[in-house]
DNA sequence: CCGCATCCTATGAGATACTG
DNA sequence: CAGTATCTCATAGGATGCGG
């Protein structure tokens, strides 16, 4: 069941289909789209960082979606979780590296917003000065 | 209030700061990871559609969603949105320039998603099997 | 044909309090 | 220190019915 779209598309040959929930591109998306995802790779991209010290470069966020969104990249092996038995204890998390070859991407999006975003903007403005 | 995260970064030359909500790539981010603007705009790539030609070719959308997702494209100048004053009314929905480039965009997520698709499931798989 | 208005529900996400 | 658990609220999104 998990695999059922990479069967469809890849072992089936079949073509890759957009509209499916599992699509690559819809399952990067979502990952990337999150509040957090881009702010907490972005922070780790400069090196290992341990929960706590991820919770402060990230401002705003909370303790449970710290937590959450760092689940949810260890489960799609964007990072790394390494604990140590310590008293107290310490978690620090590291960058894989399909975890790094996400900033390129991200840098992508970055870019192409960074060079449009006027316009975007003043077409926003334009549409909403006509209500 | 509109354009205070440009004038902050381009006009007085500070650098772009991600954790701003109005940050160009947050923009872009949440306007792409949106549900449905993918779709739209993957159907759109091939040429202009009317209203229920879209409706008809993205599986599952709802009027309602449609409707929002196309006003909200038509606000960031992505498409165009043509009036016909006949019986009965007829609209047209082209991507424009900026639409365009956009695809590029997605192209690249696309390209980044499928090469690393197999991992990230097996990552997944493997995680959940833990437990 | 192309929407808008309304109601309803599920999920996302913040705040707070507690534990190994 | 690094989480978990629960509560609550806001929003997204689906279903349905009506209107120009």
């Amino acid at each position: 069941m998990l695999y059922s779209y990479y069967l469809e598309t890849y072992i089936m040959k079949k073509i890759p289909n957009i509209y499916n929930a599992n699509c690559p591109t819809r399952l990067i998306l979502d990952r990337i789209a999150d509040k957090w995802t881009v702010l907490i790779i972005g922070q780790l991209s400069s090196g290992t960082l341990r929960f706590n010290e991820l919770k402060r470069s990230v401002p705003g966020i909370t303790q449970k979606m710290l937590t959450q969104t760092l689940k949810g990249l260890e489960r799609d092996g964007i990072i790394v979780r390494k604990i140590y038995a310590t008293v107290p204890p310490k978690v620090e998390y590291t960058l894989t590296k399909l975890g790094k070859s996400l900033i390129r991407v991200v840098e992508a999006i970055r870019t192409w917003a960074e060079t449009n975003v006027k316009d975007i903007l003043q077409s926003q403005a334009k549409y909403d000065s006509k209500f």
